[in-house]
DNA sequence: ATTAATTTTGCTCCCGCGAGCAAAATGTCC
DNA sequence: GGACATTTTGCTCGCGGGAGCAAAATTAAT
């Protein structure tokens, strides 16, 4: 009788099993299973016949190590606290897949972990590097570039200066005076903008533009805030800080975050330890559109990145053979809901 | 003389150039770069530094192939939009990459689906596979199983009852009639619950334990509705429609919900459409305790699983060579806050 | 049918590393 | 210094499949 045991690890089932199997040779059964096969229709379902019944599948790995090609990309991200992160993650990992292209996860720890994360994805050879992290300094590049272990290093949803890296973002600067235009056009004339961490450059876009945005064309100098994190809960705290005692006269009128994470986590402390309205007492803008943005709490005015766009670009990008500049910048869209 | 040109792609770099350059064989390279090796301090030292100068990392790929271990585990998820699976995320990402693990993160788009992500991560060679979705019901798992392409799969924060998973969660049955008693001492008497899709068995152990509890210890029969998927803004929808028209009467007195995604999307369309206060109209429980059920808004009593200990004992049992019975249920905690 | 063009198949030689063993080097003891 | 134990090093062979070419089979053209 057939030993019904308890299945066993079926991992060794190897092409010369399966060419055994369907009597051609193990060139062919490889072949049937590249799509860029140059195979008779006949051979082909010979070979997925005996696979079927061997439960053969190819081994990626060597596949990888004789064509020098993947097929792995790796998606470095750090700060986990942020609602956003697990939009960006879910749209990239299924735009990334249907394309054949698998991620290595990689959880950067903090600034000083971004080398040793950067090494453990090159161990693994992958075709790709994509960062969706905030600890990725001008530094961290560097050290990167100069190893030069990828053949692509992608900043996605951040824009970056780096001549080195890709950099797939939501146009900023547009953005940010879109924003600064509507805040005007509504009447708040004493926005404070509350900032995200100054680990570089790149990050103090937002802010400047809309700081430098509104001097010159309304005047008078925003207050700004900064937390050391998109992280909700931090920026509770912060906010707290910032605005505990104020009064009518001297509390702002509107509150401009860098990013949904810290609208969030202010909009929280304003209604329940401040004991203040929104829109009422105080506005509040976003950015990114996080799904809660538009539930019935929160209702945050914000801006939307073309997240989808994004991804598809980026899929192009990596599929891509030429080496020229791959920089795109993309238009988002300003959703306008009862916060602001 | 060597071309000093700009830094060019450098992952050809293999041993035996560090061997020549340090003057040794290829073999003691490699054994410099593992950790049981039986190498001099000497060598050690060489290989570092011509390692060092030519930016050499081991081939990861290679070693896996030939030794037949990956130190790469598979990541299915599908219900990206819980917010507890960023923190389940975060915490895995970062013990098991402290451990040497490395992750290969699947988004598994739905049920159908679930069979093409396995093949995927098979293809890999993972070493084991980690299941934190909710579509992997038992038809997914004998597929899976029968095909039996990894050494272990590993049903992560969530009970099965399938003898050949291991299945890594906390006691749900502890916990909900824990929940239970609470909510009856607290003097709620017509509770409702709020449960999740019903894919499989293993799902309805929340729901079948409290409603069973209820009516055998407090003798009335509670109230139940259910969400297609762990989404907030999906149980905003249902309860929305659950609870609307109703009256002082008939409304339950409080929402026992299957976890904190649901308990968001309830306490939003509860405050926000129906304009009932929490808890003095209605209270809520959730379960998980994310990051936003302690915020200053939601302050939701909940029940917290012990993630990292969790966690822990995962990256244990993915050491562990033997072959016996790994299940394990954790005890959780009340989280008593301001909601119920 | 014959020859040439085209597709399909099989083969050699790698890809970069590890298991396990034999040879070489080093250390130990008297 | 000699005999032996112990560490360190080098080597053969294989992990599973791909590039690229030559042989074989098929198709097209005359």
């Amino acid at each position: 009788m057939p030993d019904e045991k308890k299945p066993a690890f079926a991992g060794n089932i190897t092409a010369d099993d399966v060419a055994a199997e369907a009597g051609v040779s193990r060139w062919t059964v490889n072949r049937a299973f590249r799509k860029d096969a140059s195979i008779s229709s006949k051979s082909l379902e010979k070979v997925r016949i005996a696979a079927e019944r061997l439960g053969y599948v190819p081994d990626l790995r060597a596949a990888s190590l004789a064509s020098d090609r993947s097929n792995l990309v790796a998606l470095l991200i750090d700060d986990f606290a942020n609602p956003h992160k697990l939009v960006m993650m879910e749209r990239l990992t299924r735009i990334l897949r249907r394309e054949g292209w698998d991620i290595l996860l990689v959880n950067t720890l903090d600034r000083a972990d971004a080398g040793h994360a950067l090494l453990n994805a090159s161990q693994r050879r992958v075709d790709a590097v994509i960062l969706i992290g905030i600890q990725f300094d001008d530094e961290v590049l560097d050290t990167a570039l100069h190893a030069r272990r990828f053949r692509k290093l992608i900043i996605f949803a951040r824009t970056s200066r780096n001549p080195n890296t890709i950099s797939i973002a939501v146009d900023d600067v547009h953005a940010m005076k879109e924003i600064a235009n509507y805040v005007h056009e509504r009447g708040f004339r004493r926005p404070m903008f509350l900032a995200g961490p100054r680990t570089s450059s790149a990050h103090l876009l937002r802010k400047e533009t809309f700081v430098d945005y509104w001097r010159q064309h309304f005047g008078s100098e925003p207050e700004t805030v900064s937390v050391s994190a998109y992280d909700p809960t931090l920026a509770a705290g912060i906010v707290e800080n910032a605005l505990a005692g104020r009064n009518k006269a001297t509390l702002p009128d509107i509150l401009v975050c860098e990013n949904d994470a810290l609208a969030i986590g202010a909009t929280d402390v304003i209604r329940h330890k401040l004991g203040l309205r929104i829109p009422q007492d105080i506005a509040i803008t976003g950015f990114d559109d996080v799904p809660q943005a538009e539930g019935a709490n929160y209702r945050l005015t914000t801006y939307r990145q073309p997240l989808t766009d994004m991804a598809e670009y980026l899929v192009k990008v990596l599929g891509s053979e030429e080496d020229r500049d791959f920089d795109r910048l993309f238009q988002g869209k300003l959703m306008i809901r009862d916060s602001a």
